[in-house]
Order: structure tokens, then sequence, then C-alpha cells
DNA sequence: GTAATTGCAAATTCTTTGCACGGTC
DNA sequence: GACCGTGCAAAGAATTTGCAATTAC
């Protein structure tokens, strides 16, 4: 973790930003949630435990920073909110989710499952890719067992 | 159309909702443009045109009833507005988006490219998938172009 | 007739901005 | 001391809601 930090602040510094107590707290609470898809106001909550004094308004800032320098993704699941995901380290790729439209949960693929389709998409349309946002939405393996046992009863 | 638009009336009917003037003035509008992944703004005052009555609180619970009935689905591509889109008649999954990062372009896919992809997640994570979400961002074939005959120059 | 629907304005929610102050090299 | 970064409060943008009046079936 702090070697991930250290990292960051390095890429920070590359661009003549600093790394201050704030976005070191942001930076933390982001490397400890790294599966949740928290929100601003998620996450601007857990790092007031951290640092009591900071603002809403520099959590805002603080993500869209990140955003610029690629260390985190801006996605949005539909819901009002956008969420911000780590990006993983040395893994090129935005990876994929599996949203549950039953109970909600967003699991996570890591493996890039697109490079056959990036590859028809260049040659077929012509265009080239620089990312993407990909998401299923569908009921998850929990849910589904618990739809089953529902029915044995 | 008025074969399209007789058939969500009919789904309209069966739950009990009505196809008034409003709803039908705002899904002539979608009808119309159905490759432009309009906001609810821009809809708003398309509709406006037809119905000059109508206000945008409306054309908003409109769009949120047709998302209802599966005859629209709500889109997001990262600026902050929703965009709503029809589904294509007969077309079972939703089609994917390539969106130029230069011109700000949305092109459409209609082809389905994630068959393999949705058997590989329901193996391999036991996701029963209902739907998805695909969009690439890149560079378009214009853009692309123009770029090179910058360089030329 | 009556339950569904509307328009308007006010309220909410999420996010951004202006600005005076504080910290750092 | 210039400049970047911050907190706060206010502004802004997108969307939702309450309600009295209206309308489709």
């Amino acid at each position: 973790m702090e070697l991930r930090i250290d990292q960051i602040k390095k890429k920070l510094h590359s661009k003549s930003y600093k790394l201050t107590p704030q976005r070191e707290a942001t930076l933390r609470v982001l490397l400890e949630h790294e599966k949740d898809h928290l929100s601003a106001e998620q996450i601007f909550l857990l790092v007031k435990d951290k640092e009591p004094e900071i603002g809403l308004a520099t959590v805002y800032r603080t993500l869209e920073l990140l955003s610029e320098l690629k260390v985190v993704d801006k996605i949005n699941f539909g819901d009002g909110v956008s969420r911000y995901d780590l990006r993983k380290e040395g893994v090129q790729h935005f990876h994929h989710h599996l949203v549950c439209l039953e109970c909600g949960s967003v699991e996570e693929i890591i493996e890039d499952l697109l490079g056959d389709v990036e590859k028809i998409v260049a040659e077929k349309w012509g265009f080239e890719v620089r990312d993407h946002r990909l998401t299923f939405h569908g009921i998850c393996r929990v849910c589904q067992q618990k739809a089953k046992n529902d029915e044995e009863e």
C-alpha cells in the first residue's frame, strides 16, 4: 500500500501537483475499499474519519484530479451517482462489472474479455479503441440459489 | 411508425396506463430520432414543437414509464445527463456504442458482439445475464483521418 | 365517473464554483 | 511571497415531487 501511494505521489509531482494530507487520506480510503465502488459522498464520510476537517468539495476535486491522472475511473451504474474505482495496477484495460438486479451487488471481472471484440470494432468500424465500459445486468449466483430454494419450499 | 405506436399503446393499456397526447408526442419524437441519444431536455424541446403546453416534468415521467415498459433504455455516457434510446424492435440485446473522445460523436453497433462473452460469464461466474451495457471510448474513423491529414501538412 | 395524468413551482440531489484564508517551497 | 490547495457557503444543473386542475377511457 505504501508502495502504491508512493507511485501515485510521483505521478502527482511529475505534473507539479502536491500530495496533501487530504489527498493522501482520500487515496488510503480508496485503497482500503478497492472492491467497493464508492460514491463521492461515501468516500467523503470515510475520509472524514481520518481527516475530520476535510470538505466534500475537496473530495470531489481530488477525485477529479485522480481521474485525470488515470488513477481512478469514474463509473456510473444508472442510479443517480458517480462512483469511483481504483485502476488495477499493471492492468491496462478497465475491468468489467456484474450488477445483480435482485440484490444490487456488484462483482468485478478483472480479466479482459473484450480482446477479440475490440479487434472486430477496429477492423469493421475503423474505430481506434482507447478504453471501454462493460457492465452486465442480471442475477448473481447467490440470488439464483435463493430463488431455487424458495421454489422448493 | 403508426404500427409501432399502436403496439406501445397496447403495452400501456395492458398495465392500465393511458396513451395521452403528451405521451404520444414524446414517442413520436423518439421514433423520429432513433439514432440520436437525446437527453430529457432535448426531447422536451422537440416535443414542445408538437405539444407546446407540455411540461418538462411530464417528459421525465413519460421517459421513466417507457423505461419501465422496456420501450426505451436509459443510458449514460459520463457527461452529467441521462440519455434515452428506443429499443430496437425484435432485437433482444441492447446495442453497443462507440463514443469518440475527439469529436463526441456516438455511433451504434446493432450486431451482438457479446454472445461468446456472455457464455463465459455464465459458465465461469455463474451469473445469469439479462442485459448489458457496452461502450467503447476511442477515436472515430473521421477524426483519425483528420489527424493524419494534419500530420501531412 | 373516476382513477390516471398533467403543468407548475418548489424541493431534492449531486456536483461545481467563488473566494478568502492557510500552508509550502 | 507566489502559488497551490482548502473549507465553506452559495450557485448550478439534472431530476423528482406535491398538489390542484384536467382528461382519457
